[in-house]
RNA sequence: GGCGCCGUAGCCAAGUGGUAAGGCAGCGGUUUGCAAAACCGUUAUUCACCAGUUCGAAUCUGGUCGGCGCCUCCA
């Protein structure tokens, strides 16, 4: 089965045909590095690096490029209100950049999203920038006027074919501000000319920088040709964003541009689109790091199709803590039964391990692959782990794995299932690691040990009977966030996350 | 006003022509000294509403109602 994906330029869903065969080029547009990176900021780059993983898993070679736009009037706005003078603006705007830069590699490195191989900047593309907007001049699709650069849109009779708006009736709606250094009022700027002290290049029409949408096209088409694959982004940015990328790209290279448009939908809290200019919906990242595990967050992005909305909450994020939950608590059994650790499993496992998948197991692997080619359907995929979670339990249980000796072969099946399980959770780049917390408490020097004799004691309580008093040790270890569960093997204690 | 999306159980959510995945919460059971964990069963005769097409519709068509996004910076 081919993989199908939803096209917003046709609307439809295709068949995935890349322009050279095995390869896939992939463009998604990052941020705008002004302010803090909020949940918002992570949907699209752990989408996309999921669909990287998926492509990379269907054997594709990905290459994926994530631009950081650090020079816009964004920034310059930022530190003149934070009190920059033009003597020190361009340096402050690059400091800024370079903080809030650093504060999103981070989030996207706790959210696992590693697929990203390059990242480029604007301010390190500016020729490519002045050589599209000198071509786009020449062609007749651009012009110059009063320090900046404008793209005339009437002059692309394709304008507005990604939106799918009446390029007429844009004219008509459009407010035309008096003065306006523009032809027509939905000309966009390829060319800001500067104004003293803000950051500035030189160029054929004086020291200025880019405008909004050019660096995306300069950047794509450098790094992965005038006509690549896949380029993404937040739905937001169809209009108008990405309509001017592509009309500036296909007037300047005469070729098409992306074949597939892929838009992801917005974060809301409360029912409202999050967004800068309405506080009371930013979470930012940071905070949600400290709040939660990387995959809860990650597994909220993942649980709806990424075209659809998805409501923040608290309580969402709670419920699927509890939710995942059942799976740490199984590769726990797992490392007991099999004295392996679920994390360090991997392909070769399974040759290892030398046993055939249960059916079950492969049947839900189809269904999970299924949901994946179907325009990368993460939220049934996600519905395919836990009902393999179920199985392997239940084989667990039938099998009395829990209680040595267990016969080598049942316990290789088991391994091939939990390998299997290990391999669909990766590519939704899920598990991929211990839990934080389940880290950073084996790591004390004490609480272990304490742990371990306080279990011990309220061992010898419960051989003499006195239930009373080994209930009463349970309680309170449970109010301090300590789970005892007395199993098979004896009992065990766990610090709940968080 | 134009373009587009959505409405599936108490909540979240998959399913786009063949008779309703999964998660959370709840209830009953197995297990347990009691719990926890795990497993089993159970919770929508029905998919906002109305009409139509069809042997058959949550899925297609038309209409109604409700929610949302874009059209201005936004991932």
């Amino acid at each position: 089965m081919p993989i199908r994906l939803y096209n917003t330029l046709t609307q439809t869903k295709e068949d995935l045909q890349t322009v050279v065969p095995g390869r896939v080029g992939m463009y998604v547009c990052g941020p705008t590095v002004y302010s803090f990176s909020h949940i918002g900021h992570m949907v699209g780059p752990v989408i996309f690096d999921t669909i990287k993983r998926y492509l990379v898993y269907s054997g594709y070679e990905v290459t994926w490029v994530v631009n950081i736009t650090d020079v816009d009037d964004k920034l310059i706005q930022r530190v003149q209100a934070e009190g920059a003078t033009p003597a020190d603006m361009a340096a402050r705007v690059k400091a800024l950049a370079e903080t809030v830069t650093a504060d999103y590699l981070d989030c996207l490195k706790a959210l696992g999203v590693d697929g990203i191989d390059q990242m480029p900047r604007a301010t390190e593309h500016i020729p490519g920038i002045l050589e599209i907007t000198q071509g786009l001049i020449e062609k007749g699709n651009a012009y110059a006027s009063g320090g900046d650069v404008y793209f005339d849109v009437t002059t692309d009779a394709d304008y507005g074919k990604l939106s799918h708006r009446d390029f007429e009736e844009l004219e008509a709606g459009a407010r035309v501000d008096p003065g306006d250094k523009k032809r027509n009022p939905g000309d966009f700027a390829l060319w800001k000319g500067s104004k003293p002290g803000e950051p500035a290049w030189d160029s054929p029409w004086g020291p200025g920088r880019p405008g909004w949408h050019i660096e995306c096209s300069a950047m794509s088409m450098k790094l992965l040709g005038p006509h690549f694959d896949i380029h993404g982004g937040g739905l937001d940015l169809v209009f108008p964003h990405h309509e001017n990328e592509v009309a500036q790209s296909e007037c300047y290279s005469g070729k098409p541009f992306a074949t597939y448009w892929l838009h992801n939908g917005l974060l809301t809290k409360g029912g409202k689109k999050i967004s800068k200019s309405d506080p009371e919906t930013i979470v930012e990242m940071r905070d949600l790091l400290a709040r939660h595990q990387p995959d809860t967050i990650r597994a909220l992005l993942l649980s709806s199709h990424y075209r659809r909305p998805i409501d923040y909450s608290n309580d969402r994020l709670d419920e699927l803590d509890r939710a995942l939950r059942g799976f740490r608590t199984f590769f726990d059994r797992f490392e007991r039964i099999t004295g392996q650790s679920f994390y360090s499993l991997n392909a070769s496992s399974q040759k290892t391990a030398g046993a055939e998948f249960p059916d079950e197991v492969s049947d839900l692997r189809r269904q999970f692959l299924d949901a994946m080619d179907d325009d990368f359907n993460t939220g049934g995929a996600l519905g395919v782990l836990f009902d393999l979670l179920r199985v392997l339990n239940r084989y667990a249980d039938l099998q009395q794995l829990d209680k040595p000796p267990v016969d080598a072969a049942v316990q290789a099946r088991f391994v091939a299932g939990v390998v299997t399980l290990r391999e669909l959770a990766g590519l939704l780049g899920l598990f991929r690691e211990p839990s934080k917390s389940a880290e950073a408490d084996s790591g004390d020097r004490l609480t272990g040990p304490l742990l371990d004799l306080l279990v011990s004691l309220r061992t010898s309580l419960r051989k003499s009977k006195n239930f009373a008093l080994s209930d009463e040790i349970r309680d309170r270890l449970t109010e301090l966030g300590v789970i005892l569960e007395d199993g098979a093997g004896g009992t065990r204690w766990k610090i709940t996350d968080r």
